[in-house]
RNA sequence: GCGGAAAUAGCUCAGUUGGUAGAGCAUCAGCUUCCCAAGCUGAGGGUCGCGAGUUCGAAUCUCGUUUUCCGCUCCA
């Protein structure tokens, strides 16, 4: 089977079994956006509790945070998003490809510049050590006429920029008669802005409303809290603050079902680092956070690191966990060290102290930070593609296929059935009176419904790890059949061990253990 | 955002040269059956993505639009 058709029967798959939703699907959904369903929404806790746990009952120096969604527009400001993410863009309609205004203007400029560099070169050779660079730039006809031209096209360009006029800039762009480097036509689109950050106004819109953004990340709302949580937890440096939480991004292209939304959700955790320890904690979070992934079970193979080449204006170094989805491997979590780059922003910006007193080195410093990110989406996305299994089985010399979901028992969504072999002769009743035990403590299911095959293959599809059927002899000896979803095969155990047995099998202890 | 393709019941799909919409599975109510789907009976469910246009008449032809998929592009 192809790969791609994995990935189309794992989208059926996800709608069929109320995993995932196209957004507002009866007014024709909303491109990119995608609701849980009743399994999903089971799925996605767990998923959001096995890596809160993870982080908070697992290491005694992270702690947690739930800052909200809005935030001081200034943050952005400071956190270099504002300006990061208002790139103007124009397309070039002959050869399709898109280009950012700006910088096809400073490619202009720049190649302004090389040839007035170009004249100076030549004229330094031509005299020698008598040459002075100042007069000749102020005197030669060549060098002036490019000089003047350069000092034009820049003036406009500043103002543009400064104004976000984005018919000035595509005006530019006309006037300098800069082609497209790939068609080389002067065909261009109307240039448009694409502000990654959503923006609303909070306050009554009449009089002064304040523009505030919906946060691009939640790391943002930990570094402004830093102060708040070390001094009221008493935290020592290193330490690290965890939050899940709801982020947003106005992606020009989001696509591939949940993998790129613009609503989404991350699991992020901050550590904070005396200077100079930060690429030790770097390779030290790398490794637990792989070791994380790992434990879940999907194959060791199927995870590896990528290291950024390029990195971001805040860090000297990234890594990316990826892992090999039906279309490639692809990143489902980055971890970076951020240096001191958040922390001193928020300091200048706000103006306050952001410094930690280290007691044991005598001194004050901005701390640096090692960060964990993590998509809860894509990490669910990453869940059903290693989960989703087509199987086949032989059963009395007929064969038949079944479609199994095998999540690891401590993140499926349902974690047992409750089935009465028959409807009827007080299999159900007793069936509810287990029901009404376990309930409390496990998310479980109750079927009477259709045969006990059919009922089995849809707790299979919905990845129940355990069925548990009730049959005339329960009634007698107070045992039930726990039926195993991975091998089928099934386990006659008695009725008051049945807690204990599941709670067992899906204790997450057993995937903390292989976390280093 | 550009180009290409698609959209009919919950799912997979039929639907003739334009003449008021069908199957299988699923769902629901019964019956039958002591452990791995597809036994029997019955029922519900669609103004054919949406909006215009052509036509006596549109699921079918034309245009627009929305959504999805595939490429390109973007992703601090």
């Amino acid at each position: 089977m192809a790969q791609e058709d994995v990935f189309k029967k794992l989208v059926a798959h996800c709608k069929e079994y109320g995993f995932v939703f196209p957004s507002s699907e009866i007014y024709d959904g909303l491109a990119a956006v995608y609701d849980y369903g009743q399994h999903g929404v089971e799925l996605k806790n767990n998923i959001k509790k096995y890596w809160w746990d993870s982080m908070i009952l697992l290491h005694e120096n992270v702690v947690g945070l739930d800052s909200s969604i809005f935030m001081h527009p200034t943050i952005w400001k400071a956190s270099g998003h504002v300006d990061a993410f208002n790139d103007p863009l124009i397309d070039n309609k002959d050869s399709k490809k898109r280009y950012r205004a700006d910088v096809l203007i400073e490619d202009y400029l720049g190649k302004i510049e090389d040839k007035i560099l170009k004249e100076v070169t030549k004229a330094r050779k031509r005299f020698g050590d008598s040459f002075d660079e100042k007069v000749f730039r102020e005197t030669n006809g060549r060098v002036l006429e490019h000089q003047k031209q350069f000092d034009t096209v820049h003036t406009r360009y500043a103002k543009a920029m400064n104004d976000m006029d984005l018919n000035e800039l595509r005006q530019i762009i006309i006037d300098c008669e800069i082609v497209c480097p790939v068609s080389g036509t002067k065909n261009w689109t109307e240039v448009r802005q694409f502000n990654l950050m959503f923006s609303t106004e909070m306050g009554s819109t009449s009089e002064g409303a304040l523009k505030v953004y919906l946060r691009p990340e939640t790391a943002q709302g930990i570094f402004v809290n830093y102060l708040n949580v070390q001094k009221t937890g008493r935290m020592k440096i290193p330490f690290g603050i965890a939050q899940i939480g709801k982020a947003f991004r106005n992606e020009i292209v989001a696509r591939q079902f949940i993998f790129r939304m613009r609503e989404f959700e991350q699991m992020e955790m901050q550590f904070f680092v005396r200077p100079g320890s930060e690429l030790q904690w770097f390779e030290t979070w790398k490794a637990t956070r792989m070791s994380w992934h790992k434990a879940l079970g999907f194959g060791d193979e199927n995870y590896r690191f990528h290291e950024h080449e390029k990195l971001a204006h805040y860090a000297n170094a990234a890594v990316d966990i990826e892992y090999r989805f039906p279309f490639g491997f692809k990143e489902v979590e980055g971890i970076h060290s951020r240096t001191n780059f958040d922390l001193s922003q928020h300091q200048k910006f706000s103006g306050k102290k952001i410094q930690y007193f280290d007691p044991e080195l005598n001194e004050s410093y901005t701390p640096y930070v090692v960060e964990t990110s993590i998509g809860v989406d894509r990490m669910f996305l990453q869940i059903m593609a290693a989960c989703y299994c087509e199987e086949t089985v032989e059963n009395d010399g007929k064969t038949d296929t079944r479609v199994v979901l095998k999540f690891p028992p401590a993140l499926a969504p349902v974690k047992l059935a409750i089935l009465p072999l028959m409807k009827k002769d007080g299999l159900p009743e007793k069936a509810r009176e287990i029901m009404n035990e376990l309930k409390f403590d496990f998310n479980c299911q109750y079927d009477e419904k259709d045969t006990i095959g059919k009922r089995y293959r849809r707790q299979d599809a919905i990845g129940t790890p355990f069925c548990v059927t009730v049959d005339y002899q329960s009634v007698e000896d107070n045992c039930v059949t726990i039926r195993y979803r991975d091998t089928m095969l099934q386990e006659r155990v008695s009725i008051d061990k049945l807690h204990d047995i599941i709670a067992e099998k899906i204790n997450p202890k057993v995937l903390f253990s292989k976390i280093v």
